[in-house]
DNA sequence: TTCGTCATGTAATGGGTTACATGATTAC
DNA sequence: GTAATCATGTAACCCATTACATGACGAA
């Protein structure tokens, strides 16, 4: 019934709606096509979502666009936004380097939302998504040379382009993760004086839920 | 309770039986490393799915292999084979070209099977997996185009490499393609008379399994 | 006035995973 | 004899989709 709810809808909603208030329509389109979600989102499952999110004080119907036209009659049209206590969550859902976000579903959600997070939380969750990838790699290089000669040569090539599909999004990982070093580097060497930039939203050590 | 199977499973199951009899955990281990599924296939989607086609007769228990050992008192090591409808099934669903097919969970399943259809069927299915990421393509692109301007440089990042990826995989397909049509104008060329050599002119798609 | 899009919502259902329970076989 | 792996199976749950029902608003 209500429900729903897996971390990376939640995250979804919460990072959306942290840019600007909006309503559930608009939320759909936006985690349906910005976010890497793969799949439209379908209402049957943000309706509940935002209902149970709105429930634990997270969001809020937000009543101060529109005012002039009081009608209470109305039905829907509700534009939700973030209560503080939802900012809050979403700066640790965000910010969660665990491994929940390096798979597949969660990991573009979390990306989409790097601009929101430390560059220390960026690298981890980097760093572990690339790890994650590369123990894939591994699995797959093993079992085709364990068994490449009794593959027909489509299997084997849906295994080779596999293998570099998965290769060619650890090279992107890989160059990300040299940027934000860079970025680190070049704020250390900044100096001390610099308060603002360092640790930003979330404090360093971030926890690691589940 | 008993109701599952899904089309893909379904075909993943007839499809690694018609290559050789074996039994549940020998056919999990094989959904899971060797078509595209993805994830880790769990015993408690594949046994229900077995016992189901086993109803509608499209598997069997295997007596023929281990027979000197009679020992009816031995729980389980169950091994399936196809039945004469499972194989008939198998041939349909393997080639059938329909929008399912081309769907990211689908594919996988299909093109691993690819040496047990004809070259239109292959062909079919190539195309028609192409023109949906060709379709996805022109969607992101179009918002991109529309919304470049207000997305923060993470969130563009995330769409410029998931653009890079599903070009990846339409180049990709488009050599397969370009591979099958040869195959078959080699075919046609040769005319009506030869029969054998059908899929041995071209390097890359030879050889139908066993 | 009707069509397309915006907009919200629910019930049924589907198909999967997790966690558990059980036991045989092999290697050390 | 015990640990690891092979092997089969069930029940509980999760979370999403599908299909449906409803209705407002703007433009042609």
């Amino acid at each position: 019934m209500a429900r729903s709810r897996g971390d990376a809808l939640e995250l979804a909603v919460l990072g959306l709606l942290s840019q600007a208030p909006m309503h559930g329509y608009e939320l759909r389109k936006r985690v349906t096509s910005l976010l890497g979600w793969g799949r439209v989102l379908s209402y049957g499952s943000l309706y509940p979502c935002l209902r149970t999110m709105q429930q634990e004080g997270l969001i809020t119907e937000d009543t101060t666009t529109e005012p002039p036209t009081a009608r209470p009659s109305r039905r829907g049209k509700v534009v939700y936004k973030l209560t503080a206590e939802g900012k809050e969550r979403f700066a640790t859902l965000a910010s969660a380097g665990g491994p929940s976000a390096w798979d597949d579903e969660n990991f573009g959600v979390h990306f989409a939302f790097f601009g929101s997070i430390s560059t220390e939380n960026r690298l981890r969750i980097l760093e572990g998504r690339r790890s994650r990838l590369e123990e894939r790699l591994e699995g797959v290089r093993s079992t085709l040379a364990r068994s490449r000669e009794r593959l027909d040569s489509y299997t084997l090539e849906l295994q080779r382009h596999g293998l570099e599909s998965v290769e060619h999004e650890v090279r992107w990982l890989t160059e990300l993760i040299d940027n934000e070093r860079v970025d680190r580097q070049a704020r250390a060497a900044d100096g001390p004086q610099t308060i603002t930039s360092s640790a930003g939203t979330v404090p360093p050590a971030a926890e690691n839920r589940e």
